[in-house]
DNA sequence: GACAGTCGTTCTATAAAATAGAACACTACT
DNA sequence: AGTAGTGTTCTATTTTATAGAACGACTGTC
């Protein structure tokens, strides 16, 4: 107990806490951040001066603004994560074959992410970067459900059936289902590589009709499968190598 | 002098750079970090553990891995700042009216980051994340110029002609140049709020013929106009508003 | 024109916490 | 068995982050 106290940077966490708060208001200046945060003014004055000097803050007038390197960061990351590489193409293709809503998830601790999606409509609250909680959303279920051997605890209160959607993942390799409380059905599917770890999952949307929903499930597991394959062979993305390399001229 | 050392948090400066460092390697474990930011193994699994929690980072086998809750958080804070808010539709508006490149750039301290871009071909080096020096970019030097009074320093070593520029745009508003180095021509137009705040800049790619040239100054220029006629009115953005809240069901 | 109420910033003594470095547990390969 | 690698744990020491008050600048109001 003494030790899981102290190995925990409070500094760090700090800071992440004064750029998470700056995320959600956008500008904000050191009085109004340390009074949501409950911080001395003098203490977020150093975060502030520490994360402007590290380029993810700048000071417009007495505010204080996030700058755009997250976003340059994140989308830097998303390329490295394997799931992206290899399934984001995938997606877009079904998407436009089934004239249907693809999302591509990627598990994390907490919640799972959406990294790409593909013909939603243009209003849609499921775009890029949007967070889903794991016991809340289909997409999430299947991830932690195939991520670990024994099922969610009980005490989680999912409104699913865990054991019914476990029973449907062995069987198959997907599961059918509303894609969160807000949403409507989709078929989901975990993607998981030759040792069995758990990277994500793809939610398909289900468009209404009884044969439609035939199609969706065999794109889903098709999909699934082409995807995993990649993960399988190491995929070498000579394409996307090919093209990344180009420098564009006008 | 003592100050200055004092005020800057070292642990969060420690933290990113382990962040940044992930960011760039995909995926690494304890000692590889260690070694390469020249940090012992028990801080970096500290500065790990930290992250971990924070939920920036995840663990897969013995490896860490980013998650793409930076992704979530680099889009809302794009989407908070009123330069994409005001800027992004109308950019996508041009790109196809000329059927050219339109890149919309945000400035920082140290570089500018697109943060939109449209019409670009495929494989361009110029999407949404990379980031531009600001002396060696057009895109960039507009800004800087126009967000301060003085001229950059002559030991900045750019490559473009800053007097000029700066005359070019106490003229029209924007000047005509090579995005980059690594670019062909376009015409560069900074944004300025009614404060006289420089909030970043539209480049609008130049195809090659001197009619060209007439009709993309003149949509690159009326462009500004229309951006920033809605930093001065404060533009209440009723429209995205309206499909933001719209819960999508598939 | 002085006043009160902001703001961001600076400063310093004190207490808290980050750190280095060695030891540990575990795995894989020889 | 042995060696070399990994991630992790631990502790004593010193670095350093922190609270809180004071400062200077600015914006209104009376």
């Amino acid at each position: 107990m003494e030790y899981e106290a102290n190995r925990r940077v409070e500094a760090s966490a700090r800071t992440f806490a004064i750029l998470e708060r700056l995320c959600e208001v956008d500008s904000a200046g050191v009085s109004a951040l340390a009074a949501d945060l409950e911080m001395s003014k003098g203490i977020v004055h150093n975060h502030l001066s520490t994360l402007r000097e590290l380029g993810y803050v700048r000071k417009l007038g007495d505010d204080y603004q996030l700058t755009p390197r997250l976003l340059g960061q994140g989308l830097r990351a998303r390329s490295n994560a394997r799931l992206h590489r290899y399934a984001a193409d995938l997606c877009s293709e079904v998407a436009a074959h089934l004239t249907t809503g693809v999302v591509l998830c990627q598990h994390a601790a907490d919640d799972c992410t959406v990294v790409d999606a593909a013909g939603l409509p243009s209003g849609a609250d499921l775009g890029v970067g949007t967070t889903l909680p794991l016991t809340e959303s289909l997409v999430g279920l299947v991830t932690l459900i195939a991520g670990s051997a024994d099922e969610p605890p009980a005490d989680a209160g999912t409104a699913y059936d865990s054991a019914g959607i476990r029973a449907n993942l062995d069987a198959d390799g997907y599961a059918t289902g509303p894609l969160s409380p807000d949403h409507g059905g989709c078929v989901a599917a975990p993607i998981l590589d030759a040792d069995g770890d758990c990277h994500g999952s793809v939610g398909v949307v289900l468009p209404a009709g009884e044969q439609a929903r035939q199609r969706v499930t065999e794109a889903t597991a098709s999909l699934r499968d082409r995807i995993e394959a990649r993960f399988d062979s190491g995929w070498a993305d000579e394409r996307s190598f090919a093209t990344e390399k180009h420098s564009w001229v006008g």
